[in-house]
DNA sequence: CGTACTGTTGATCAAAGTCAATTGAGGTGG
DNA sequence: CCACCTCAATTGACTTTGATCAACAGTACG
């Protein structure tokens, strides 16, 4: 019987296999817990690349309520994943970035419960439930990987609960800020305390639980104390040590490669 | 009562280890989406029952930072999964009743992010990586209703963040008391708007990200407005409707079968 | 050029936190 | 059986955070 991408291969987190090449940043995330294969990549980065959507700025890739369709990964770009509420409010639930899953849950429920918007055009491969399983049955590791970036992404969503629940307005921004680096670190797409930002005040906010004026203020107060610098859609972290205190922020919940492999 | 099941070998075929008339909470929330078939449903039985573990009152089934060994189903009573912040603050990141997953992540994490820890006694099945990996290898179909328990698990995560986000006081305590009685409803644990509650109100009130003082003035709100009443153990929904018209409350998020099956 | 968004700032106010006590119930030991 | 102890629930007074309302400025873009 052909295994079904829903299987659960689960073995022991492997060590760690960095490969040189420039594979996507799905399969870079992956292989910075798991040790995938070459073919493994290869196969990956085949399926990925089949089938391509361009997302433009400010629409919907999926929409709350809507059947799901197929499942779709972040090629480039970015996206909120959003819940609306009655009266106008809407509090976002998930950033994502390059390399992350957007709906994983496509293919066990029936409705989507929330809404996917690009931020900036937004590459994202799609890929149906039969392919998936096909690649799956291929390579049961990619089905760990599967499981494992699910795990992750409930760990970051339990950590913004922690956010908002227990922390202030100040730290609240930091921590996000701190974990969208570290994230973006993890796919090599931020430096030396320079990330992209491509989020408006207001998206901040919505992930903070805040209005878009508190989210102004309190980024004026980062501003003021000399913990960051921001140009239109760029962000440089002037003293992460002094941020991550701030915030209270500890990488642990992302269970990222740097931290588990050395 | 129950309790001499925990010794009892795995002899008789086809027996149900655990009383008959009560059979697993999980088997019977994943028999309200998927079409389990008897022999999965007494398989699913029959492990549940092979090793159940006894966790007192306030004491922790398994600790933040520990590496993680079973995975644990609860059986019996309740428990919250928290986190704590530096400051004595704790935020309570997940509610866990009868039939629900504690710690799935258990298989594919290093280290567990979060604390669980009983709320009265509880009873929890302990499930091997080896010991999943075969009886999903067997009932498939299991395996299926794992990765749907997993994904509405993280559908209530993001309902609950938007509750912090988005809603006040009131309608955060509310909104939960109706997810609550959802739940339990689910697993034949509630009926005609009266339910159990061993959570104090600062465990209500960590879950809402709100001190236990204003816990107890919201809840002494919603009881003057007469739409709950409350025993020690014990809460009356007195007027369901009026309580998730205030709280915002619609349960498509927890993907429950009444909407979604036939 | 308008138009529309995003960012910015100020004034005011309500919601929730903090601090401080008191009450009440359940459990324990003498 | 009762005194005592502990924890949960409750209430009050006061403070603070962040929301709300209201402008206005900078910028991109048709």
């Amino acid at each position: 019987m052909a295994t079904s991408a829903l299987s659960l291969p689960f073995a022991e987190a492997g060590s760690i296999l960095i490969d040189p090449r420039d594979p996507s940043r799905l399969g870079r995330k992956l292989g910075r817990h798991l040790a995938l294969s070459a073919a493994e990549r290869d196969a990956l980065d085949r399926w990925l690349g089949r089938s391509v959507r361009l997302v433009r700025d400010r629409t919907t890739l999926v929409e709350e309520g809507a059947p799901p369709s197929e499942m779709h990964i972040v090629v480039d770009g970015w996206a909120c994943r959003y819940r609306s509420v009655a009266g106008g409010g809407r509090q976002v639930v998930s950033i994502l970035l390059p390399g992350d899953i957007c709906d994983f849950n496509s293919f066990v429920m029936r409705r989507m419960d929330s809404t996917i918007e690009a931020v900036g055009d937004l590459r994202v491969a799609c890929i149906s439930r039969s392919a998936l399983n096909d690649l799956t049955a291929a390579h049961p590791r990619l089905s760990q990987g599967l499981w494992w970036d699910s795990m992750v992404a409930a760990a970051i969503g339990r950590e913004w609960l922690v956010n908002m629940g227990q922390r202030n307005a100040r730290q609240r921004v930091a921590h996000l800020l701190c974990e969208l680096y570290h994230r973006l670190e993890q796919v090599d797409l931020a430096a030396d305390g320079e990330m992209p930002l491509p989020l408006t005040q207001a998206d901040l906010g919505g992930a903070c639980g805040m209005t878009p004026e508190h989210t102004n203020r309190t980024l004026r107060g980062l501003r003021d104390a000399g913990l960051i610098e921001s140009q239109p859609r760029l962000l440089r972290l002037l003293d992460i040590e002094q941020l991550k205190d701030d915030a209270g922020f500890s990488p642990d919940y992302l269970h990222g490669a740097a931290d588990f492999n050395h």
